[in-house]
DNA sequence: CCAGTGCTGATAGACGTCTATCAAAATTTG
DNA sequence: CAAATTTTGATAGACGTCTATCAGCACTGG
């Protein structure tokens, strides 16, 4: 009925207090065959430490760093503000976050801030990452000097760090193809795509899920070359508006990242029979109206505050080095239509 | 830097420590003005009390108890070995949970259930309600007895519960709406509905969300009475057959609750040419099958873990009189179309 | 076998809060 | 104004773990 405390232990064991003490936060000056005792003992009492007394005795602290890009990105705007709530809420768990912006698709900025991170200071990071070696080594060195680091929405495949808290952009953009592939059902013709940058892992996947699935399934449309809008909505606007007028059999837009009011703008201006189907990354103010207004058919949403929670959930566990590690759920993608705006 | 803490809080508001724990934990013996002067210096301090040292030193435990609907339900069955893990890390937070059943469908079962919980042994209640008007007064009484009470899956709308986890039926029930009337695009016919049972909240108003849709958006398809499949998969799967046989205009099927094994069996007797879209609830090996091999167009699914995780993570929010009160996410409603299972 | 290590035990105090008890002070009552 | 009562303060010990220090014991090598 009552958990086992390491007093149980150091009975079961046949040792002194101080012994179990050192095998738990295994400082040496212990022989090993008194340290396996001490394990055997903990092992067949099922103990586990009580955290709340361990962090209580030791005050300790989670000092987190979180690392955003800066720019018009509205869903990082988003996810700055969740952040800052769950950062208020997070003191009362002891743990402080302070958030670092960089340059969006900048690589060696993002590098650079990772390195001059003090390990006195710092305990664990979340970023946004840019897809690059020099960030990949950054991470390395910053493990290294034994900060735990996680991706957040955007991954960062082959480095060091120790998890990932965001959708599966393959499988959204498998979802987005699904979905406009059934939505053009009837009607054949070309589909043009938008995305943020190459440079962006997360862009990159949806890409690659998106052309998966209407290549197999949907064989009658013809993809065009993505447009790369650099979440710039004037630009978006201009390059989108002349390739659809440019080109009449175009039937399908897939958006995949930042530049909704770039992609709803270069819409409203074409001719009134012109049907058009559109799926788009990120429920926003502008992305919802157009929704609303039946410019786009369904809009892909990840949850910002949700991925917020899990990147702290996830670091502070690897901190605590719980063993098993806590299992983070699964950020799902999440699909809006007009009919089921929350 | 560093919280204050009651020492801190009897410093400002010049009074002893006692007097402050007085205070806190609204013992009587203390004087109108002095509370005053004691409740202002925590305010202006800014204190908040250390949740993890008051619980180590009270000893306190969460005692929840998990009340799930009995039968062969395949959601229900999943719902309840997440419950399982999750109990089992509970542990860890001192949270003991304890899982019962009451036959499904079964309001008097229920409400005896809830009438026979004894505070002295249970400090808070999670339940898939039946919506009868006799659990309402059984969780007036529970509630009145000073036991927390929130509702998980299914709701119980009108009751003095402190919390519902689970998705938006309504808007469920739109969502399927919305992406059968486009899959249906092109066609015009009936639509079949299928429903558990309409005693159960949760059916009853999927069934609204998608009338309502259906109607507005889509009035060129006519909708057919649900059959009440009552979780038995032989009943679905004749009826709905024998509904299908006889009436070749059907063109899409919406499931609202279990039995899709029954839906897919009515479905693959079909003779070859005829196609009809579905749309079904909940994500299990039957249906994803089903999804696979092109027999169902999409399912909606509801994660029950984090189902589980959210009515803990309210329930322990309720007994340590938090406030604000947490704010537990809403569980998204997810689509699962071919292309993007999991 | 003696000095120098290495290992282990005992003890004390801390972390922030709670509970209990008793004494002292302040207030009310008669 | 004394007695009764209420309010307040002081103190001690607990919750489970951590850290530090010191003493003693068991080894090892010379």
């Amino acid at each position: 009925m009552t958990r086992p405390t390491i007093h149980d232990v150091a009975r079961a064991a046949g040792v002194s207090l101080s012994t179990v003490d050192r095998v738990l936060n295994d400082r040496d000056g212990v022989r090993e065959k008194t340290r396996s005792r001490v394990l055997e003992a903990i092992g067949s009492l099922g103990f586990e430490r009580n955290l709340a007394a361990a962090n209580l005795s030791r005050k300790r602290r989670y000092r987190l760093c979180f690392i955003l890009p800066d720019g018009q990105n509205s869903f990082m705007h988003a996810l700055e503000a969740d952040l800052a709530e769950e950062a208020a809420a997070a003191l009362r768990d002891f743990t402080v976050i302070e958030t670092r912006k960089v340059p969006a698709f900048d690589a060696g900025a993002l590098a650079e801030l990772l390195r001059s991170l003090d390990p006195e200071t710092v305990d664990g990071v979340a970023m946004v990452a840019t897809d690059a070696t020099i960030v990949r080594v950054a991470v390395r060195e910053l493990r290294a000097r034994g900060v735990a680091v996680v991706t957040l929405v955007s991954d960062l495949p082959g480095a060091e760090k120790q998890g990932f808290v965001g959708i599966d952009n393959v499988q959204a953009g498998r979802t987005a193809g699904s979905l406009l592939g059934r939505f053009c059902r009837g009607r054949t013709g070309r589909i043009a795509m938008v995305s943020g940058s190459m440079l962006v892992r997360d862009h990159a996947e949806r890409r690659l899920g998106f052309e998966q699935v209407l290549r197999t399934e949907f064989p009658e449309q013809t993809l065009i070359a993505p447009l790369e809008g650099l979440d710039d909505k004037d630009r978006v606007r201009d390059q989108l508006g002349a390739q659809l007028a440019a080109d009449p059999e175009i039937i399908g837009v897939y958006s995949m990242g930042a530049g909704n009011r770039g992609v709803a703008e270069a819409l409203v201006g074409l001719p009134a029979g012109r049907d058009v189907s559109v799926v788009v990354h990120e429920l926003t103010p502008y992305s919802r109206e157009a929704l609303l207004d039946g410019t786009f058919d369904a809009v892909l949403h990840q949850n910002s505050r949700r991925e917020v929670q899990g990147a702290i959930q996830l670091l502070r566990s690897l901190l605590d080095a719980q063993f098993p590690p806590l299992f983070v759920q699964p950020i799902p993608v999440e699909i809006y239509l007009r009919d089921n705006l929350p």
